[in-house]
DNA sequence: GATTCCTCCCAAAGCGCTTTGGATATCCGT
DNA sequence: ACGGATATCCAAAGCGCTTTGGGAGGAATC
């Protein structure tokens, strides 16, 4: 059944070559034969073999990702939706995608190696943390890549695609200080990492220019599991003075957070209010929260598929992406916010 | 730097045609030649070409998976474990991998399209229901597969990997019954997985043995998040006669399990027992429980990798592996168990 | 009108491997 | 010693694509 470029040649009467600059864009063909090819293409449905022009070209038509099997990092729910974006893109313009697996001390080793090996034409990196020396290393590797996040101290000139956290936490914390909260607390991801460091800046900016400051004891910092979310609020509700709001870093923090008020007899978006970053986790909507949460939303699930299409579209010279992308969070509101208590 | 076929042939004063021969395990080529051109490819570094591999023999050395999306199973703890395993093997062997995401009403169409598209030359299954239709149609698709798991209901002639679920819940059941428990609760996987099916057979099987009767008011099913656990363990505690011990799916499942336990006030492993089942994740260690915990044990990763190394070492025909194996979870005993409290 | 320059196309040579279809040499029984 | 197995090896033809190095024809140049 399936064409291959000799047939489409012979059937357009013309050569290979040709068909084959008509296809891959070359100038040297008259542009009328080249929408013949291209209606040929789409009649046969002629997909050119892959494992031909990896041969020819020397190429791989792969992305490879070095996977982090650090206990913390390691396979959690935020990084399979990713994951399921990339992998779906990847799959549509039929690039192969090469999962590497890596304990973190063996990571510049691993990188190295995929780089060498020819097996993948591009790399992509996620997790980044202040001052990440994979940047540099990979800039030295000369294979394209685009970093997920971005780092912080590192000159700003590779490709990313980040979403704004520092804004995106500025918008959730000065709401939140518009509705009368004074006492805000957060509950973050791990310190070490990029967005972490961000979204703390960005409510700390919120406060400052609202003349407030914020107590450290309201701060929390650890893996986005529920078991953690719930820890921390119970701590936060410990305190001498406990919060009147919360900003949780992620939607599964948010279901621990939620669980700890709740048992505490407190009231969501009355007694306590509560915003959380929604990743778009297919599995945990925050509409469907008994009080439903509000939130600031970019889906993780989306920005890996963009990441795939900005490489891909890269190595295949298609079109024409931005090298650095930030996406702004929208912030949504719902019934989890609502002005502070009058004490 | 890499030499070739073409080169190696050179050097050793053979043809191609003997080489290739040589290394690809066919008979005609004298025994000699063949360590020579052996010791040869060590010395040199030889690597086949997989671009040209790919195109001379019209294999994709790729494997595949459907990678579900759906809520509730999409990327949880254990699929990131489990794929660790598989493509940290794959890229071993310099297979690609290629994951294809879909929601469960178009896995059929995935699978044919993946099947069709020469993309790959074996599948491979995962979270297996009773009945599973996904076996049949495997079946019908003519293109290798293993499954991780088995079916229930379906006839058992295809190639699988599953770890012997009844018996590890058996022996977990028998222990605590051999301690002197006699209500035992389980706090299961979702209710339509084999796995879950087979572990409560196996937990019946032993309370069937010693004439006691699971009282279903004690068997919880949900996702395998830590929430999931702390809910079903704090209904259980509610109950008007709770459990004196439990059996958890999941070491996930225990972490709440545990917070609820210690929240009611009881202490583990002398007012209640509890035996979880370990797919050996290393964010979350039995052993660091506070109370460390007794657990049935097998690893998920090392499933992955198995699985893997089957469908590959089938494809490259290179050894022997069965095609059906059954491991046996080793039931380690912590601090988590001990006999039943007198009341 | 001859020369140069584009424009548009093609034949053929790879890319690095596998595999078909012989060769050549050795060995066997008779 | 001879015809036919048997054991080893090789040359060459692909696999399906890209890319080099022209070549024919018409337009532009002088």
């Amino acid at each position: 059944m399936a064409v291959n470029l000799k047939q489409l040649a012979e059937l357009l009467g013309l050569s290979q070559t040709t068909v084959s600059r008509a296809l891959n864009g070359y100038p040297e063909v008259n542009a009328e034969t080249r929408q013949r090819v291209l209606q040929a293409v789409r009649e046969t449905g002629y997909r050119p073999n892959r494992a031909a022009q990896r041969l020819a070209t020397g190429r791989a038509f792969s992305i490879g990702m070095v996977m982090p099997i650090a206990p913390g990092i390691d396979s959690d729910v935020h990084f399979g939706e990713f994951l399921a974006g990339l992998a779906e893109e990847a799959v549509k313009h039929d690039f192969h995608f090469v999962l590497n697996p890596s304990a973190p001390e063996d990571e510049e080793v691993t990188f190295r190696r995929l780089a060498a090996s020819g097996n993948v034409d591009a790399l992509f990196l996620a997790y980044m943390r202040a001052n990440d020396p994979r940047i540099a290393m990979l800039k030295s590797l000369s294979i394209p890549f685009v970093v997920h996040g971005r780092s912080i101290g590192e000159s700003r000139d590779y490709p990313f695609l980040d979403i704004d956290n520092t804004s995106a936490f500025y918008d959730a914390a000065r709401l939140l200080i518009q509705l009368g909260h004074q006492r805000i607390a957060l509950i973050n991801g791990p310190e070490y990492l990029a967005f972490s460091i961000r979204r703390k800046k960005g409510m700390l900016r919120a406060l400052a220019e609202h003349g407030l400051a914020l107590d450290e004891a309201l701060v929390e910092h650890s893996l986005m599991t529920d078991e953690h979310g719930y820890r921390s609020m119970q701590r936060f509700l410990q305190h001498a003075q406990p919060p009147t709001a919360v900003l949780c870093s992620s939607t599964v923090l948010a279901l621990g957070a939620v669980r700890a008020i709740n048992q505490a007899g407190l009231k969501i978006g009355d007694d306590i209010s509560l915003i959380a970053h929604d990743d778009v986790l297919p599995m945990l909507k925050p509409e469907n929260f008994s009080v439903p949460l509000t939130t600031t939303r970019s889906s993780l699930r989306a920005a890996g598929a963009r990441i795939a299409t900005r490489l891909i579209g890269g190595l295949l010279k298609r079109g024409d992406y931005p090298d650095q992308e930030l996406w702004r969070a929208e912030l949504i509101v719902r019934a989890s916010t609502g002005p502070a208590p009058q004490k």
